[in-house]
DNA sequence: CATGAATGAGTGTTCATTCAT
DNA sequence: CATGAATGAACACTCATTCAT
């Protein structure tokens, strides 16, 4: 009670937020249930924030706002295109391996109904759009990967697999897919998934050796 | 699962539920609103099923039983991989344009946290994962493509940029997504997509010409 | 539970809502509270209505439905302004003894702030509005009264004290005012209150004997 | 009641809540809105009053207290019965005009249903009580109007209409219902109602010219 | 056996009240 | 002593579920 919220609880807040809407998606979330783990009152909530909604958004961001960065970043370090395909995927599943549940409440954005959708849509994907679809035009204009690619395309196919991985490690419905293309195994083998989706990848854009 | 009441009526309460659950989510919709657009009352939902989540996974099967096996087919009719990538994307194209609401319910339940998400995943991905595979596999033998990818993860990964693609053209979320990468006109030139789809498949794949 | 409910708890669902609001106001009832003194569940008044101000509406309308009626009934029966005074005074102070709740109900919504004031005057004041004011306009026309009046105003003036004795009677602050001009016997002393009004009102419109 | 705290801010706190409490009625109207408005803390109103109904009979006396003393005040400096009529009545429209807040506080009060009733009726009603009272009795004893009238009736009748008029310029039901009767144009002819209105007492009391 | 009225637990949200600072 | 963040009970309202008819 009483004075100022101490950081941790506006943490723990934000955090069993974050894995109430991660587990139970925004309409199934309870505020009460997330004040309760929290160790809060519901009331406080509505202290920091207008509703529910913008609570979830909070929430989200929080989550995400190291996401795409991290992987944005590491597109702008590398010099050569095939280095950044390397190091994007090694840091992809490294990222996909230690957020659960950020990766799980992704999932749960991307598959809403409401206006937010388009916000967060912007929000969350403008920039990764941009980093790729450079990173493709560049390589193009370096003669570093094949010239006939359509590059804001390319970038796009190439997040989607991105995205699909992310999921594939953290959501039920995703990693039993996974499972059906490569058995249990795949899990307790992130070189495998590393080296193919390299693989993979630099076919698509054809990249130069 | 259940017995009688006109195979109308049933058939009624199956896509009217579909349409519900597609537009509102699990979450979202209402039974006694789908019960009242079928003409039925809820109780006789309730005879057919132990409860929503039931009643929901039948819809969800009634809807998707269709969805993977027209692309199994379409891979399974082609007799080299590159027609088959050709004919394949074709059909995922059109069939992203006509199954809106097949495609919004997919969404709902890859992103769903219910024990079911196992069984689902098993029921509609598994012939597509084997297909896929097979396809791969068949090609690789044939020195169709490289020899040096993994059937099953390059199965996989090509199965996820559909699987993208589905929900990219009929889900707020990842339209807005597209349409950062590629501006609204993306969504009135199909054949843009198509072309651009098969010259990042074949790449990946190393198809040969 | 489960089939229709009788007429009777229906009854009870008004019945105490014309209580509880009477008592507590349109914002201080529970429609919990409500539904608890009535046996009923919530639910069922959202099966009946479709919100809590429409419950309140159909509880005034229900209360008070027969509330001006009797007076403009009675205002309409008798052949003399003087014998329609007599008979709506007399009619008055019986149904203001009579209908306590009905009467507290109607001091409620006068007080009220909502856009339902406007129509809620309409519906309860127009016809009553009319009925006197034609029973004034035809006593001069008649020469039963003062010429002099402006039937509209002398009605209106007349409804005034006609309502404030209703109120006087059932509302706790407007009883204790009149217990501060004729001190607590007036309330077992009807004939005086009814011999006073008369000729206070007679009076006033100048009523020729 | 209350102590300290610089007298301007005292005086802040109560306008402020009354302006609340007659916009909103004791139920919809908020502490903090009207802390925030006056500038203060929650607390403060904590300090000076048990809880939010005592600080809502504050605001009342606060806001009544000159409202009855203008009319008795008029009502004893006039010689006679009829210029003490005509005065009282020029004064009430007058103030209604005028008081636009308090006259809304008004009505929230008389139809409050708490203990304070019979307290708020005393302070408030007493003084008038006796005044007119003594008016209309004084006058029959100088044979200024009729002899047989009941001289507390008769002002409670008179106060009845009094009270009327400040709510039907005031409060929504009451401003409604006065349309039915004289139409919108009443409420731009304040000489109408003033010539009316001493008509209708004075013939009431039978007034000697 | 279908019906759909009734149930009541559960939701988001508000706000009077408390008391550590 | 004023402050205002925190509390938590209370509210209107929804809807999956039940079962008398």
């Amino acid at each position: 009670m009483y004075k100022k919220l101490s950081d941790e609880k506006i943490n723990d807040m934000l955090r069993f937020g974050i894995s109430e809407f991660a587990d139970k998606g925004f309409g199934g979330a309870s505020l009460s249930s997330i004040a309760g783990k929290a160790g809060i009152s519901v009331g406080v909530i509505y202290k920091y924030f207008e509703d529910k909604e913008s609570f979830f958004l909070e929430c989200v961001r929080y989550s995400l706002k190291d996401l795409n960065n991290v992987l944005t970043e590491v597109a702008a370090e590398s010099d050569s295109l095939k280095d950044s395909i390397k190091d994007l995927v090694h840091t992809l599943i490294l990222y996909s391996r230690e957020h659960e549940e950020e990766n799980r409440l992704y999932s749960e954005i991307v598959s809403g109904r409401s206006e937010m959708s388009v916000m967060l849509a912007r929000e969350i994907e403008e920039i990764s759009a941009m980093v790729y679809t450079d990173l493709v035009r560049k390589a193009m204009d370096e003669g570093m990967c094949r010239k006939d690619a359509d590059p804001s395309l390319f970038a796009f196919f190439f997040d989607n697999i991105f995205m699909m991985i992310q999921f594939s490690y953290n959501c039920e419905y995703y990693r039993e897919r996974l499972k059906l293309y490569c058995g249990d195994s795949i899990f307790e083998d992130d070189e495998r998934m590393e080296t193919e989706l390299i693989r993979f990848i630099t076919g698509a854009l054809g990249v130069m050796v």
